[in-house]
DNA sequence: GATGATATCAGTAATGATTACTGTTATTAT
DNA sequence: ATAATAACAGTAATCATTACTGATATCATC
């Protein structure tokens, strides 16, 4: 199916653009509620999961949070989850450095290992701070 | 809370025990029904919970599966799931072999990395036979 | 520019996993 | 035996997300 031009999906891309965070669906809802008010929340996920499959956003899904974050960076790159605020925070880190985690899970495993899912648990910055 | 004995918190243990793999809370009711044939699946996520709680099981939450799994081991290890059936299987490792991860990461990082979550996803053997 | 095909919309209902509530039953300490 | 209360079965509610429906917007063609 090609894909025609909404406003609303650009709003919703453009929004996703302006942000280095990783908003949730209702995030995106609320803010781009403000140019189009009557936007309904199921056109939001239509949208997010549309860019989605066409590459052009990532789509997250961390276990320990139930909800699902979308990223304009699609570009490979690890996440943090903050456990007091639930923030995630990209971590900038040399893909490198894990790219042999696959080889050394496949000497003990007789399926396909194709990829890994991986991301940092802990305390942000911002709640250390606000502790002290 | 002191934690009561009950007839039915034992079977879902005991069931979970005797599986490798790591069972669904709807797997696990569906079994005890067997022998309990009017518990309830509520009754089932509170007992699940309460022994994760406890530490007596382990649960997991995946991104990509929607659903959580439970675990009668509870010393640490990782996991493969398959993207075709999408079992969750045991990944026999060192755990060694990556204890540098969290380290690595907080090179880059100012927030404080407490650990991390890693599984592997690919295609299990079960499903690479039937292909063939 | 008008026309027609259809992707997208807003609004709403449905889904699926999980949790919370309620009055009854089972366990356990005294 | 009794009394306190954890746990139960059953059911309703929650939360994120997806599916459905008739109306609207986009876009290629005339």
């Amino acid at each position: 199916m090609t894909m025609k031009y909404s406003r609303q999906r650009a709003a919703i891309l453009s929004f996703l653009q302006s942000r280095r965070d990783h908003p949730t669906a209702e995030l995106v809802y609320s803010s781009v509620k403000e140019e189009f008010p009557n936007i309904s929340l199921g056109t939001v996920y239509r949208n997010l999961n549309q860019l989605a499959e066409a590459g052009i956003i990532a789509k997250h899904s961390f276990g320990i949070l139930g909800i699902d974050h979308y990223d304009y960076n699609t570009s490979p790159h690890y996440h943090f989850v903050c456990s007091c605020c639930n923030a995630v925070i990209d971590l900038p880190m040399e893909h490198s450095d894990f790219s042999s985690i696959d080889s050394e899970a496949s000497k003990n495993f007789d399926g396909l290992i194709q990829g890994h899912r991986l991301y940092f648990c802990g305390i942000c910055k911002k709640c250390l701070d606000q502790k002290s």
